[in-house]
DNA sequence: CCTTGAACCTCTAGTGACTAGAGATCCTAT
DNA sequence: ATAGGATCTCTAGTCACTAGAGGTTCAAGG
């Protein structure tokens, strides 16, 4: 039975992660010993690598609190799955729509820059002047 | 000589935000009318609409704390300032890799899953089991 | 001149998802 | 028996705001 330090390595959650997801609810209070220390069982490993794997996809907490519930829950249509899911996908592609317009801005402001001094300098000038942009990467 | 709501209509910086970026020193006091509101200059306006833009971009208050004080300083190079501005743009392109990844991964976990039951379904199991992936969107 | 209502003021607390630190206790190895 | 690392609880800090309470000021209409 692992302590929360295996259990970190096991799950790559760090240690104060673990006891903050137990605290706002997302993992459930574990086992303790003799000596009041967690200990984790095989199921609560698997919970942590769910939540790990979740976050790693970008899930916020809230969505991975809604499909941990459908993923105790093996009969339930898996309808509302889809639908966090779908939603975290269209985040993420609006998120990467405006992070590309960031970057062609950012690049065209170095290209321009000659490498003088600030009173030439294409960077801080753009960033005066929104005008300057080409690009609509506000919002 | 506008209001703080003026200016904020004229930056598209909200007004809890002004005050908020002058209790944190990133913007001076302004000066104050007779009944103690804020009155901004066109100084202040240039210097707001110039963070505006910088966040719009994703730099870091404390960037931008740094582009404004170089700004000041006309005559000094503008390598810090291409420093950091190549910083945000590395930043910004690792997001755009990541977000990419994730954005794979999403599209398959909805492609597979066949709608029926939480029991069968793509999205669910692949969150709980990470050899499922096929990127590596970790880190 | 008076009133209404929007805009303004200060201050505190909350958000998300942790992270850092203090000070105490426990466990393991020598 | 002791040294050290790991664990415990609790509080506070991060970033960039956002929300709310409770009070004041300003501009327009009557």
């Amino acid at each position: 039975m692992p302590s929360i330090g295996e259990t970190s390595k096991r799950t790559g959650v760090k240690v104060p992660t673990i006891r903050y997801y137990e605290q706002i609810g997302l993992l459930p209070a574990p086992g303790r010993s003799a000596g009041n220390q967690r200990v984790y069982d095989a199921a609560m490993l698997e919970r942590l690598a769910f939540i790990r794997h979740a976050r790693d996809l970008g899930f916020p907490l809230s969505d991975i609190q809604d499909l941990l519930a459908m993923a105790d829950d093996p009969d339930r249509s898996c309808a509302a799955a889809d639908v966090i899911a779908t939603r975290q996908l269209a985040s993420v592609k609006a998120r990467i729509a405006r992070l590309t317009a960031l970057q062609q801005e950012l690049e065209r402001m170095l290209t321009q820059c000659s490498h003088g001094t600030i009173a030439d300098c294409r960077v801080i000038e753009v960033l005066g002047n929104h005008d300057l942009c080409t690009q609509d990467h506000t919002g």
